[in-house]
Formats: structure tokens, C-alpha cells, sequence
DNA sequence: CTGATATCAGGTGGACTGACATGA
DNA sequence: CTCATGTCAGTCAACCTGATATCA
């Protein structure tokens, strides 16, 4: 592969940039097989974590747009890995709860992910896995409004 | 903002995609009263530490693809930043050079994209600035077939 | 009234694929 | 023949905006 510019090579911004390329190519090639994509990661595990939740509370905590929430859910109801019933106690609100399937599928997606984080740390020892994680995490604490 | 799933939060992949989009956003806005885009700096980083080069060396350098740099440097070239022009010794291959406005639009641009940096790692110190830069560049090596 | 929610239509930048013609 | 190059058409996931309707 040819040699980038410095001034790129040198910048985290950059770094970042391309690494999250890199990343989202291996998850997405880890998933191809099931046609699973990053979404359906996101909203599973807010879903384990998080128990039922409406849409809106669902795309806040994945961190994605309402708009696209709608089309996510749509698709793991049909795959029959989460249920969308009206909240009882507000009539324009969803409940968004997992089925059995679903955790079997996060089960199964964690595996992937986890071994895509090997594979793409697999240069760092454990010790700088966690001060990268660390400093990452920091950052982004920053920008996240946390 | 709510809190993320904590299976999301520890693990690196997820935070370098997540950074990405802020990153991202950053850079745009600190482009958009010009309407430049993250494309043109790269292609232009290239042409200031490479010199004349192809177009197919282009996209190399800068990691995009070669369907994208063709219009990147119609618009480089539209505004007056750089000149497209035969390869004497290659009658299919295009030689890209920087123009004097394309180098101060650079420097410009460099400017910006130190501020975003600054902005962007504002909670780190230097030397764990430092060392974040280091560990993601060793990590995108090893992606990169450096 | 405001504010939150769900939905839909659409647009954007960036990464990519496939096809094609041309020239080394 | 092959391989690299330039170009064009179009797809894709993710991110985002705006409009609309419903309900607390």
C-alpha cells in the first residue's frame, strides 16, 4: 500500500477516520452472512440492557436517528427477534421488548464483534487495549454530552 | 444524553465509529462557509507531499477510489486548485499538480483541521494525546498493509 | 399552547462495485 | 493476452432534515 501523507498519518482525527473504515468493514463482513448490520447490534443491545423501551428512548440510546429506528425495528420484528406493542400508559408511544430469539441472536453477535475486536487490536497488547479504550472513551465522553 | 449500552461503551470499535461521526461532523462544519469537503484536503495533502502525480497514485495515497477522484479533482480544478493535464510519457495517465491557490487553500484548510484536532482531543493532555496517536497508528497499520 | 412521539419522504457525503474504453 | 488507467453509472449503510399526525 503507498505511503499517505504525514500530515494525515500524524493526525488522530485522521486515524480515526480511517480506522473506523477499516472497522466497519470487518463488522460488516462478519455479519454478511445473516445480513445482520450494525443497526440491529445497536438496537438489540439497548434492548438487553435497557428492558422495553419506546422508539424515541431507543434511538437516543443507540445513538441513531429516529427515522431510521422505525425501518430497524421493522426488520427485527419480521426476523421475529423483537416485538413492537403499544405502551399501555401513552397511546402514540411503542414498547419495544426482545423475544427468546432475539437475545440468541445478540448472543450470537457479540461473539462476531468480539472476535472483530481482536482482530482489529490484535497489533496492541492488553495493557494498551485498555489505555486505548481509556483514552477513547474519554474523548468521546467530551462529545457526547455525558 | 442517555447513557449507551455498556457492551458499546468498553469496546473500541464501537467508540472509534462513534468518534468518527463526530470527527466527521466537526471537520464539515469547519468547512462548510466554503463548501469545502474532507475529499479536497486529502487530494490536496497528497499533491503538496507527493508532488505531480496520477490519479490512480492519487486515490491510492488518500484511500479513496479512483471513481471518486475524478470528480474531487474536476472540482479542484473548477476552483482553481490544481491542473490536470496528459502524462507526456503515458498517453492514458493524467498528471495532477497544485496550482499557487491550491497551496495557500491547503495551508487554510490546515489551519481548520488543527483546530478541529485541538477541539476534538480537548480533554486529553498532550502526552496522552500522544500516545493515543501512537497506538491508533500502529493499529491502522496493521490494517492498511503498511 | 408546548413538547414528545412515531412515521414517511427525501437528501447528503463517503465507500464501493461493475462496466467500459484505452493504452503500456 | 494481461494489467493499469480514467470515466461513468449506480448501489449502499449511515447520518440527517423536514413535514406530518397523534397524544400527553
Amino acid at each position: 500500500m503507498e505511503q499517505m501523507p504525514e500530515r494525515m498519518a500524524g493526525k488522530p482525527s485522521w486515524l480515526i477516520t480511517q480506522l473506523a473504515v477499516h472497522t466497519r468493514r470487518l463488522v460488516f463482513d462478519a455479519f454478511a452472512d445473516t445480513g445482520a448490520r450494525g443497526h440491529h447490534y445497536r438496537v438489540l443491545a439497548v434492548l438487553d440492557e435497557f428492558g422495553a423501551v419506546s422508539q424515541a428512548e431507543l434511538g437516543r440510546r443507540a445513538r441513531m436517528d429516529r427515522s431510521d429506528v422505525v425501518a430497524v425495528v421493522d426488520d427485527l420484528v419480521g426476523q421475529g427477534f423483537a416485538v413492537r406493542e403499544p405502551d399501555p400508559d401513552h397511546g402514540r408511544r411503542n414498547r419495544i421488548s426482545m423475544t427468546r430469539g432475539g437475545v440468541r441472536e445478540l448472543r450470537r453477535m457479540d461473539g462476531v464483534v468480539d472476535q472483530v475486536q481482536d482482530d482489529l487490536l490484535r497489533s496492541l497488547s492488553a495493557e494498551e487495549r485498555r489505555t486505548l479504550t481509556s483514552l477513547l472513551g474519554r474523548v468521546l465522553d467530551e462529545h457526547d454530552g455525558a
